[in-house]
DNA sequence: TTGTAGGCGTTATCAG
DNA sequence: CTGATAACGCCTACAA
């Protein structure tokens, strides 16, 4: 059997669903029925379009049936690539679109192309909902963008967003969890590093201070300015180690955590013995077994499934209004808290021991 | 003035080119031609359509558009979500299809969503070429729809996939500046831990096994099999500490070698006083201060303007022939390689010192 | 069960 | 410089 050496792509066009439909032997409008599997055409006919469309090696033209349809079942996502979280909620999403016979669409967010970017390209294409993943921080294009297309976000939003719906874990009780677990384990000086100025952040904050206030070390709360990295880790831990340094701390996030570990181990206090430490979102990082941080979990799959299951009725009826649901956390043991050996605060001279 | 309480987003559909035609008072192909910026209708034309644009909130239909024009400037993107190289490749690719005037869409790879799946949607959605990034294993499915639409990998690609142009670093020199570092710190007894069964993990194989030979070294060649993984890694080490442990190794990517470095460590071994650790990628995992692990770099932005650059020649002319760019790597020395102190292979009872 | 025809919103071609 | 008009490929009434 001969081939051709070099692939005419040029040549040939794409064959289309009209082609088919001639070598079938019947209209287009049949043929397109044929191929959807919707009911209609008889058993033969669709036996016949079938075996055309296999001969042609028949490919949808999936914009012009995004043109043509009415409800064209595409979502737009829009998140960022480099965050692992990010990429296990966008795994689920994917289950639960295909589940429900939903198409996704990636308008990924980088240091070079903005959110409102990603958000003004997939509305143009024909999405019928948005669902934005990770800790939207310019929010006002969400809101903008949300009085031409639903728009649901997975991460905490201000209630005043008008138009979005959001999904996401109950921050004030993740704190919560962090804090009562260390409390159990003996602390009583917990210090808080903030994740900046982003909504969840302050989402955090507020739930670390009702939970130091419910365990009555209202005392005792300590905060910090922090962020979403590493390096706002290692410069937190700067700080809260200068002078009476903490027995505990927990950070907005996982990274945060990381880093002030980092700091803190290179200061010469041993975690967990001199210092707990806790994370949140138990990302990839925080199993790494070298880091193997106290954490705080998302269940990626649920937040997924509510915000499919949020954003078809947002689509169903636009004019519902905004909705917010809080997934429960999960406190994740692992080896960067222990109990308070109550020993002084001071690092060791030794860097670490087992 | 007043607004609206509801955004009526389903009663009102959105304008069409045909409304600001309308409102402008001229035909829709002048509206067309006056958005679009090219030239041909006079400056009064222009400002009036803009005008009427602006007052309707007109968007323009990118799927329309897409239908419609011969070349739609739209470029399909595979990666994956969770490697941070991948999202720093195409953090650059953004940038230049930006500065080249395309758009760029995405089709994330995730466990429960295939290369496959992704390659298909792309494809089906009018895109002109299709930009793999990542380690593509299952290559085959590159090759075959590379017969529909020009196909460019970033990443190694075995020489036979026919149809699909490559973007990668050298493997083989990565793995030559690794050994070559190490020998320089007076290393002899060097393994490698591959990365599975890839091509660019044969590829690395040879490179190290090629490099050894080069210092004189064929005697000390030792070759574990390993994987992508920090798991992979621990598993790896495992093996290679066993019996005569190497004085250094040289693993197929940082998270290998991360989790080979975590589990000699947990044996006992100091990093890299005991033994030294080289990954590959520069990923950002490696640049955690905690981890700060000697690693060979990929230079993004080097494999992002190629990929683009030769993408678009594939599309002007798709019968072009496959091409293959090698981008140089480069070693970036950080902590996890040290000289060679010869005291023996043993691990010390200390987990670890200073 | 099947064919026909009109439309989705743009772009592109051609006369005027 | 401008305005009809025909694609683009598919979906979907509607009619047969």
């Amino acid at each position: 059997m001969f081939m051709a050496t070099h692939s005419s792509r040029s040549r040939i066009p794409h064959p289309t669903l009209k082609d088919v439909a001639a070598l079938a032997g019947v209209s287009s409008g049949l043929a397109s029925m044929a191929l959807r599997g919707v009911n209609g055409p008889s058993e033969n006919t669709r036996r016949m379009v079938l075996a055309a469309a296999e001969e042609l090696q028949y490919r949808g033209n999936a914009t012009a049936s995004l043109l043509a349809r009415e409800h064209p079942r595409l979502l737009g996502v829009t998140c960022f690539l480099d965050r692992d979280l990010d990429a296990d909620i966008v795994d689920h999403l994917y289950v639960e679109a295909e589940r429900l016979g939903y198409e996704l669409v990636i308008g990924a967010t980088t240091p070079s192309h903005s959110l409102q970017a990603s958000l003004e390209m997939l509305a143009a294409n024909s999405c019928e909902a948005i669902i934005a993943v990770g800790p939207q921080n310019p929010e006002e294009c969400l809101s903008k963008i949300s009085s031409r297309i639903p728009v649901l976000a997975i991460g905490a939003i201000p209630e005043n967003r008008q138009g979005v719906s959001s999904v996401h874990i109950d921050d004030r009780l993740a704190m919560k969890l962090a804090v009562d677990h260390l409390v159990k384990l003996g602390h009583t000086d917990i210090c808080h590093v903030t994740g900046g100025s982003g909504y969840s952040s302050s989402e955090r904050k507020t739930g670390y201070e009702i939970a130091m206030r419910g365990a009555g070390l209202d005392k005792e709360i300590r905060i910090i300015e922090g962020g979403q990295t590493e390096e706002a880790g290692v410069e937190a831990a700067q700080v809260f180690l200068l002078g009476s340094a903490p027995t505990a701390v927990i950070a907005y996030n996982d990274a945060c955590a990381i880093g002030a570990m980092t700091e803190a181990r290179k200061l010469g206090y041993s975690v967990p013995d001199d210092l707990s430490v806790v994370g949140c979102d138990d990302s990839r990082a925080s199993r790494i077994a070298y880091i193997d941080l106290t954490t705080v979990s998302q269940d990626r799959e649920d937040l997924a499934c509510q915000a499919l299951r949020r954003t078809l009725t947002l689509i169903k009826d636009p004019n519902s209004t905004r909705t917010e649901y809080k997934s429960a956390p999960q406190l994740i043991h692992r080896s960067t808290t222990g109990p308070q050996h109550n020993r002084g605060k001071q690092p060791n001279s030794c860097a670490s021991r087992e």
